[in-house]
Order: C-alpha cells, then sequence, then structure tokens
DNA sequence: TGCATCCGGTTTCATTTGCAACTAATCCAT
DNA sequence: ATGGATTAGTTGCAAATGAAACCGGATGCA
C-alpha cells in the first residue's frame, strides 16, 4: 500500500497548528492577567472593555462586542463589574430606549492610563525576544490566517441561503 | 509636552498582540470544535487526550498532561470522561501503586483513525488561504513567542530562589 | 522499622463560561 | 394605530474551569 501522509499514528500535537496557536495564546493571556490585570483587579474580559470604551469615550454594549469579539453576554457582565468596581459608569440612551451608554469614570480613566503603559511593556517584552522585522511579519500573517478562519467559520459550507 | 509614545488614547485593542492571538485561537477552536470534536462527542480537552495516547500508545495520566499542557486536573477530567464513552481504558501501573495506564480502546482507535484525517483535513484549509512559505514561517515565529512568552512567565523576574 | 515527606491522581468547591430564554423597546407592514 | 418580527441587553441554568484540599502509595532517612 501507498505511504498514507494521514496516517494516524504520525500526527504529531505539537505539530498541529489549532494547539500551537492555542498554546501561545494561552500562555500569553495569562502572562498578561497574572502581571498586570491582576494587579488592577480586572480580568482580561474587564481589561478588554476598559480598553475600546477609554479608546472611544462612550460607547453601547453592542459597540464593545463588535470591538472586542466578545459576545454581548460577557459584555455584559463585564461591564456590570467594571461599574461595580465603579470603573465604569452606564446610562440611558435618549435616542434608544433599549441601548446604554457606557463611559469611564474618573477612576475608571485613571486605571486605563495607568494600565494601557503596561500592556505596552508586554509587548515590548514580548517581541524584544526577536527580531524586528520577524515581529511584524507574524502580526501580518497571524491576522491573515485569523480572518481565513473567520471565513471558514462563518457560512455553512456550501449553498446560499434559501431565498425566504 | 513630548509627544508620548504611551499615550493612553492612541492604544487600539485590534492591534495589541495578546489579543489578536486570543482572538485568532479562540476562533480556530471554535472551528475545530464545531467541525470534528462535535461530530465525534468528545471535547477539545477529550481530543488531545485522544490524539497523545494514540500516538505513544500507553502513557501515564501525567505524561498525557506534559505533552498537552494541560494541567493534571484537566486530564484527569477529559479521561474520566473518555473511559466512561467507552474510548480510553485505564488500568493500575504494576510498577508504581499510584500511577495510572491509559490505552485506547478498539473504539477510541477506531476514532482516532477517522479524526486525525479531520484534523489535518482543517490544517489544510487553513494553509490553503496562504503562501506555503508564510505558512511555514507563521508557525516557526509562533514557536519562537510562545517559546519566549514561556520563559518570560516560568521564573520570578529576578533572584534565584531563596537557599532552603 | 517508623515516620515525615513527596508524588500521582482524584475530588470538592467556588467561579467562569456559553447557550437559551427572557424583558423591554424599536421597527415595519398592514 | 396596531400587531408581529427584530434588536439591545440581562438573567438563569447547566457545563467547564482552576485552585486547593485530599487520598493512597512511594521514598528517604533516622
Amino acid at each position: 500500500m501507498k505511504p498514507d501522509a494521514t496516517a494516524a499514528a504520525d500526527f504529531l500535537l505539537e505539530a498541529f497548528l489549532p494547539y500551537e496557536l492555542s498554546v501561545a495564546a494561552n500562555r500569553i493571556s495569562r502572562l498578561f492577567a497574572r502581571r498586570y490585570s491582576a494587579e488592577f483587579g480586572i480580568s482580561i474580559a474587564e481589561w478588554r472593555v476598559l480598553a475600546v470604551v477609554g479608546r472611544f469615550g462612550t460607547l453601547s454594549p453592542g459597540g464593545v462586542a463588535e470591538r472586542t469579539e466578545m459576545d454581548k453576554v460577557k459584555v455584559s457582565r463585564a461591564a456590570a463589574s467594571l461599574v461595580e468596581a465603579g470603573l465604569l459608569e452606564q446610562s440611558a440612551d435618549p435616542q434608544d430606549g433599549r441601548a446604554r451608554r457606557l463611559r469611564l469614570t474618573a477612576r475608571g480613566t485613571g486605571v486605563h492610563q495607568a494600565i494601557i503603559p503596561r500592556a505596552r511593556a508586554l509587548e515590548a517584552q514580548l517581541s524584544a525576544g526577536m527580531d524586528p522585522g520577524d515581529w511584524a511579519t507574524l502580526r501580518r500573517l497571524l491576522r491573515q490566517v485569523s480572518a481565513h478562519a473567520q471565513a471558514l467559520d462563518d457560512p455553512e459550507p456550501g449553498r446560499a441561503p434559501a431565498v425566504p
């Protein structure tokens, strides 16, 4: 029989991209969480909300969800927790009775301004381990494969949606 | 005042490597889980155990933990669940009364042989989206940054452990 | 030998997560 | 306008997770 490229016995988990990617992401997330988020008492999810609300000034939970790739439940909970901690304030949207508006409080702004440089420092530490060109390449290729994965994920393989 | 490279207002979450990495990893894991693991009724953790036990024949839970980067609790639970599903068998280690030996059952071997080609197919689909050289580069750089992150994580920054 | 310690693995408990159901408000077609 | 379908956001519940406690069994050493 022909040498089978798909022989199961040959398969090495350590060389499987989804696995490698997951390991790398977990390591770096843990690193980030342990070093910085924990210091400010916020989780990764809360950090993401803080980051985008800090960036955009005022944002709806839905807007946060889009920009952080978190689902709305996670945003809702992270926001509630930040409100509880006094870092975020939530108000009704005058335009739309269903929507809410999120803004940082003074304390939230303080934490935001304190944590961003830490985030940048961590990234700098990571990139310090490698050639600058490689670093840029890594980011470009990562974005590429990520976008490709999303394209594979979204539409069910095959035919167009039935005419309604 | 000087233009501050660390101004918090400039920070873009979407361009923050830990974030990008996490998003990419989640997308691909979901893709994998939805397409294949779910089809065989196993979780990602179980898939990892299946993969390494299938690869090495017989392995202790500790050995699985090393090779999958899962902690021992997760391995224990995944193994229990696979045993429950009839894919794995767990026996006492004759050498060491504490240890256990894990092996695939016939059914487990069947699932293993069925799922590996699927995993390879997914990887092929992902890599099909990009230049083969880029693909290889991505994997190399990913491994590099992952190793670097581990180096940053493990040892507390600074001094050697106190003499006991 | 006897005892303190260490080690492999499992269990317990408190959180966290994800999904589906839910509430309330807007939209839209009649 | 009015009722049905959508949308924004929250909540409830069940499964997944992580940390620490736990249970033998092995090991070292007096």
